[in-house]
DNA sequence: CGGAGTATTGAGGCGCTTCAAAGGCGGTGG
DNA sequence: CCACCGCCTTTGAAGCGCCTCAATACTCCG
């Protein structure tokens, strides 16, 4: 886990999961350039306002999308987690929209936007399968907006871990019920528009009704039902794989 | 305005405007079957969960895309007016995900999500463009998380009618400082994340610093500089005509 | 002219913020 | 190796923003 080649093995397969995928297509996204760059946490990949010519594919820790307000508060609009690419949008609008930071200790994998662009062009499909991609991000960012706007603070950090926990089993990371969440209860606050403070109580409030227990970074969920029902989560907006849908 | 033929013309115009179309790719656009339907305000033309096989274009009036909570409350995730397609991203994931509804009397086109795949495998110019709006759509919602995670209900709602102006704007239906937003302060509640009761007295507070009048269903702005300051307000991030960045 | 949805305004309460302070933990240098 | 420093976590107390409940008026439409 967490080598290049197994970040980018994993971003194709999810890719291939969302939408088919030749062998040839398989073989012209593995093969693209993939030179590892190792990040401090709380570093600016892209800076709000600026342009770059690159994706960014996670290897491991853990990045995060954001959008500054004027007063220099940060809200966090998307995480992403070893074998997502955080911004494939920038493939169809090189437009700047958000800036891009690491939470931990993170190694990405700077992708060329022209190389991505190169091996849509050579094949449809590969620019249906980033489109796919593009909309799950979407959808996941439509249920962020729910979130912030619909829940109170303790049913919105639950629909949170349960999100981060979901998509930790799908990247191959850990289970719904035990995963690594690598962020400060502060960064935790820029994403769910609280005060750290608050947030600090509201996973009180979480460990003493016996849903999760925290570990250090390791989040381990007591009773998943009863997380999801505080949180109102419905697992199948981030049901990646279509094949499922078939069956 | 308002017809059939304006709202198709209408969306590929700024679809050109976006990425680049050929001929051929407009023509083959504005040839997809358009029988339009009128609808009450309030009505559900996809429900939660429920799958749809055309994406909804708008010809006159106001539409809404939606997710529901488990409490029966609603928090709209993004508004669409007449020249919108509301959920272009079907083509790319079939897959539920929102649900959409009309906010007040509308006449809409439904266009098969097989059509839209058809000429997006015939050209794969019309797909890149497709995506393209749907990025531009993204980014609108990330906007919105910062707006219910980080603003104040003032600051939200100044947000929230800078964002409505400048799109009017675009799609030519009026000008950032008069336009009409067919909405009741109840369903401009669901979309803010405030209740109807606060979104008056927010709404009053800014008429009240003459930053706004409103007139029935239509809004002037009395200071845009003032109304843009208040909702920390960047017109860059939908900025949805790339040819003015190459410019 | 009656009824339903919408707008408006008041009073009181709760959730989250702000301000403040103390303890824990890892990293760094003497 | 330990002492120190910065960051993170945790907890308390007070204040404010938005919600809830409630009542009245307005507007559109049948």
């Amino acid at each position: 886990m967490f080598s290049t080649t197994w970040a980018l093995e994993n971003f194709v397969g999810r890719l291939a999961a969302l939408s088919p995928l030749s062998q040839d297509d398989i073989r012209a996204l593995l093969a693209l350039p993939a030179e590892p760059v190792r990040l401090r946490g709380n570093f600016d990949i892209v800076s709000p306002g600026e342009g770059f010519d690159y994706a960014c594919l996670v290897v491991s820790g853990l990045v995060a999308r954001y959008i500054q307000l004027s007063d220099g508060r940060r809200q966090f609009t998307a995480f992403h987690m070893p074998g997502d690419i955080a911004d494939i949008h920038r493939v169809a609008t090189p437009l700047a929209g958000s800036a891009l930071q690491t939470l931990s200790t993170t190694t990405i994998i700077r992708l060329p936007l022209k190389d991505l662009k190169a091996v849509g062009l050579a094949s449809p499909a590969i620019t249906q399968a980033f489109w796919a991609y593009a909309a799950v991000d979407a959808a996941l960012l439509a249920q962020w907006v729910v979130n912030l706007g619909g829940r109170d603070a303790t049913s919105r950090m639950a629909h949170f871990l349960c999100e981060i926990g979901v998509r930790s089993e799908q990247a191959g990371l850990g289970s719904r019920t035990e995963f690594v969440l690598d962020a400060s209860q502060s960064q935790i606050g820029d994403a769910l528009g609280l005060t750290p403070v608050h947030v600090n109580r509201t996973l009180k409030a979480l460990k003493q009704s016996n849903a999760i227990a925290v570990d250090g970074r390791i989040v381990r969920v007591g009773s998943w039902p009863s997380l999801a029902m505080i949180g109102d989560f419905d697992v199948d907006y981030l049901q990646r794989d279509q094949r499922q849908e078939a069956a």
